[in-house]
DNA sequence: TATCAGGTAA
DNA sequence: AAAAATACCTGATA
């Protein structure tokens, strides 16, 4: 035994990471790599090893002795030896089945282990899928390339697709050095990184995967990089028509792209061009549930070489059914987050791919791409009259009684002021929460029921710093062109949503002089804590520390 | 032809 | 476990 070592691996593949530990920082780092960060209250971190952050981890290169060697450096008490076990078996399994061209025009599905072989054979859902056996596997139809990859990864079998992809309509995407404001432009060493990393893929099966990298960290250059390299045309999947607007804007400062080369497919215009932008609701469309997709078939209209999948994690189930089909396109998924709070990233997995690379948030803040940001979660009592409201409300009233705390509005009045010369953002979950602290502190409010051009002159104003604080509802996690800060009160948030936290972190992340102030507001020993604690995992995952400040009275 | 309110979905 | 925001279409209005 090591005592001064900060880690436990247990049997159950949870590993218990000590924080106030000398290693504790370096072997975060190592954990992130392979693991999932499932609790982290202040004394002990637990970790999770799962069969899908081993199969990452493989497809990014990082071997099993790499982790159980590195476990073992770490480690207080031996490692259970059947998570040496599954350790090595889950990252060893990426690998073992591997898809490739036939002669024919069948695809070949081989399997470089006896047991799994049975496994399959056995199996009788499979069945269907086989169009012929060998000694070690079988031709599949290349039709059933992605229901396969999606039955496989189901039953823990990831496969690993070798068949390349069928070129699209050839464009060339020419890349400016200057761009359209008439500054340098250039990709940063890690967005050429990335771009190289999904491009080669680790070997053959490049061409399709994740590329996971901060708010902030520029993802859509990373997509002109893919765009460029492919150079096919290609078909960009957004979450909302700013994005699509800022996509064709990017497209035009920055590749030699001809506006009449860029077409939009959404509510307002149906253009389909050599590049074409479409939002996930304009793919989901349809009358009713009893009818087919309006426009799913857009996948089909042309002969893309690309589909970038903007916001993956977002990804809706009728597009995850369409991407089944279409296997032989390149696909490049973007993402500040892996994490989906559905479950399904095991079909992300499958038929996007896997994760090509990854740069820690706490990386890009050293090297000064997103600035640092100092987190505070302030804990404050309820007023003893909604205490008494909380105590009696049902379940499912309490978080929002907790949330709504009205303690809150002061302690948002003094972090305004403390914050005067800074540019604040506040922003809450609930419509009368927000519009309170507005009208009390006399603030402007943007709520989804706020016009745009109301919105866009708010903007505007803050940006210049004419405004310098703006209260926000929702509103804030779709609106990407809401103008960045460097202090964020967050009054209350979405339950547990660890993406909606990284989200908003990702505001105040533009580097500047000084590092960003990130405040979260909840109430003390209410459900709004417990929600908080796992709210904030993706972030502590990623090495930002929250900082505690306990209210111990009750302001009258 | 363009714009807006209203309903629906995920 | 719930509320808010969004984007789509349709049909009315000018």
């Amino acid at each position: 035994m090591n005592s001064h070592k900060p880690l436990i691996v247990q049997s159950d593949h949870t590993a218990l990471l000590e924080v106030q530990n000398q290693e504790y920082t370096d072997c975060r780092d190592f954990l992130a790599g392979f693991a999932e960060l499932v609790k982290s209250p202040e004394f002990i971190h637990t970790y999770k090893l799962t069969p899908l952050s081993l199969w990452n981890a493989a497809a990014l290169g990082l071997t099993s002795q790499e982790i159980i060697q590195g476990l073992h450096r770490f480690s207080r008490y031996d490692i259970p030896p059947n998570v040496i076990t599954d350790i090595r078996e889950w990252s060893e399994t990426y690998g073992k089945l591997t898809l490739e061209r036939d002669s024919g025009k069948l695809l070949r599905l081989r399997i470089q282990d006896p047991l799994i072989f049975n496994r399959l054979l056995q199996d009788s859902d499979l069945e269907p899928f086989w169009r012929e056996r060998f000694e070690d596997g079988f031709l599949i139809d290349p039709a059933s390339r992605g229901e396969l990859k999606q039955a496989l990864i189901k039953i823990g079998y990831p496969l690993k697709d070798l068949c390349g992809y069928t070129p699209g309509a050839p464009l060339e995407i020419g890349m400016r050095d200057i761009d359209s404001d008439g500054a340098p432009f250039v990709l940063r060493d890690y967005q050429q990184d990335a771009v190289e990393a999904f491009h080669q893929g680790g070997g053959v099966s490049g061409g399709s995967g994740i590329i996971v990298l901060a708010c902030g960290s520029g993802k859509t250059i990373i997509g002109l990089g893919v765009m460029h390299l492919v150079a096919n045309q290609t078909l960009i999947i957004t979450t909302n028509n700013v994005s699509v607007y800022q996509w064709r804007e990017e497209l035009l400062s920055k590749t030699r792209l001809a506006p009449e080369q860029i077409g939009e497919y959404t509510g307002s215009s149906k253009d389909i061009r050599p590049v074409t932008l479409t939002t996930y609701q304009m793919l989901t469309y349809r009358r009713s549930k009893a009818e087919a997709f309006d426009h799913l078939n857009l996948f089909s209209r042309q002969n893309w070489g690309l589909i970038i999948y903007d916001e993956v994690h977002l990804l809706p189930a009728p597009v995850f059914r369409a991407t089944t089909s279409i296997q032989a396109k390149q696909r490049l998924g973007l993402t500040a987050t892996l994490v989906r709070e559905d479950g399904r990233e095991e079909d992300v997995f499958a038929l996007i791919g896997p994760k090509r690379y990854e740069l820690p948030w706490k990386l890009l803040e050293q090297q000064g791409f997103i600035a640092e940001v100092l987190c505070t979660e302030y804990r404050l009592l309820l007023p003893a009259k909604e205490e008494l409201q909380y105590a009696h409300a049902p379940k499912r009233q309490r978080f929002r009684i907790a949330a709504e705390n009205s303690s809150k509005l002061e302690l948002v009045r003094e972090l305004t002021e403390h914050h005067a010369q800074d540019l604040v953002l506040i922003i809450g979950q609930y419509i009368s929460q927000v519009r309170t602290i507005a009208q009390a502190l006399d603030l402007p409010l943007i709520t989804g029921k706020t016009k745009q051009e109301e919105r866009q002159e708010l903007y505007a104003k803050f940006r210049k710093g004419a405004l310098k604080i703006l209260v926000v509802s929702k509103v804030a996690n779709f609106a990407v062109d809401l103008p960045d800060a460097n202090v964020m009160i967050q009054v209350s948030g979405t339950f547990g949503s660890r993406q909606e936290e990284a989200q908003r972190l990702g505001r105040i992340l533009r580097p500047k002089q000084r590092p960003s102030f990130f405040y979260t507001l909840v109430s003390k020993n209410t459900d709004e804590q417990r929600f908080a604690v796992k709210r904030q995992m993706f972030l502590v995952e990623q090495g930002y520390k929250y900082h505690i400040r306990n209210q111990t009275v009750v302001k009258v």
